[in-house]
DNA sequence: GTCTATAGAAAGATAGAC
DNA sequence: GTCTATCTTTCTATAGAC
């Protein structure tokens, strides 16, 4: 059940058919779900013949297990690219919430499934990775809060429950943001961003005395 | 594709046969997912054959529509019950937080279908009322909002995003609840509602000077 | 590598006896 | 209202020609 091994990017045509599957399928998994879309409708979206898809994936689960871990593959190489990993707390979770908040903006069917269909994802060894993936990428931010409340800095009674509250805010933007955004994305990430730092008790924006009045 | 009309809840038995198949089918429907439970599952979940299920409800869709419907009512009701329809903001949002934190709590797999399975629900007269009742949910928060940026309490850029964002937050409860929460009913919620209420500026708890040292 | 054709399994839904 | 039996469709996956 392991994927066929991906050895020409293009047949003679200039043609790659494996991306073109890959790219379909991602679509119409993040559109329609993963239960509700078939062999077929992938072949078709691909401009193949459904048995075509056999020669570049062992099944439909190696097809959506490839598209997880490619995507949180990248996923996490970006991560690292756009957080430092130490120094400041309050810095670099600035820096997480707004990667975390822009590549949302920009990869969300990646994204959709990744969240959505891990139950459609059956057990074994690649379900394992997955999940170990989604675990590292939330285990980044998570030692962020951890390293902030030792610090003094943050407020974070427990960083886990927090890593996996503020990564569902933020990836709920997901489900509003198809349709038509109003909010340009610097306007999103700037109220994302205020979000989560004042969660964790934070001042936000930096240097303005909002919200130190004493409410009431 | 209606469905069919609950005239007896229990037979002569004394066993109530719909009552059974709802249970059992949110229960698998939250586990595996819509998309991987079919009809005979719940039949024998049930203790039924699978034909039988046909006499409680038209379809699979209309079981589905059925359990989201019916969550939504009662859901709505009880926010009616636990948010005052006015006054303070600030009070009606840590209303709001603390009972949507407690009813995830209490009632995670009604609360999974009728998040996770909005794509496997067909569009039409269920489809529309589904969306219809999840948007005056929101719509209670968003007003909560709006009415502390009106009183210049809350910073709220838009409040159709921050409740956007708030919601999927606390929804995301039901992710990591599921196994053995390691922490007490009160500690989670004080947690969520802390994240809530700071979120939009507050300083919280109330009293404390916490948070409201200008940050390095 | 793609095609046509089909195997084999499983699904939702229905019919009619009791 | 529940049962057994079955219809019909749809799906994943495979076989073999080209």
């Amino acid at each position: 059940m392991d994927t066929i091994a991906d050895t020409s990017r293009t047949d003679k045509r200039g043609r790659d058919t494996r991306s073109a599957i890959r790219k379909q399928a991602l679509a119409l998994f993040a559109e329609r779900g993963y239960g509700a879309v078939s062999m077929r409708d992938i072949a078709e979206a691909a401009g193949i013949r459904q048995g075509a898809i056999y020669n570049h994936f062992a099944g439909k689960q190696d097809l959506l297990a490839d598209l997880m871990i490619s995507h949180l593959d990248r996923l996490l190489a970006a991560l690292v690219r756009a957080v430092p990993a130490g120094g400041d707390p309050m810095r670099r979770l600035e820096a997480f919430a707004s990667f975390h908040v822009g590549y949302h903006l920009d990869q969300p069917d990646d994204v959709v499934i990744a969240d959505m269909e891990l139950r459609s994802l059956e057990a074994g060894r690649r379900g394992a990775e997955v999940h170990a993936l989604r675990d590292r990428y939330a285990g980044v931010l998570a030692t962020i809060l951890e390293d902030g409340r030792r610090t003094g800095r943050f407020q974070t009674p427990n960083a886990k429950v927090q890593a996996g509250a503020l990564i569902a805010m933020m990836t709920g933007i997901t489900v509003w943001s198809r349709d038509g955004a109003a909010l340009t994305r610097e306007a999103v990430t700037a109220h994302y961003v205020q979000m989560v730092m004042q969660s964790v008790g934070l001042i936000w924006p930096l240097g303005e005395e909002a919200g130190c009045s004493t409410a009431q």
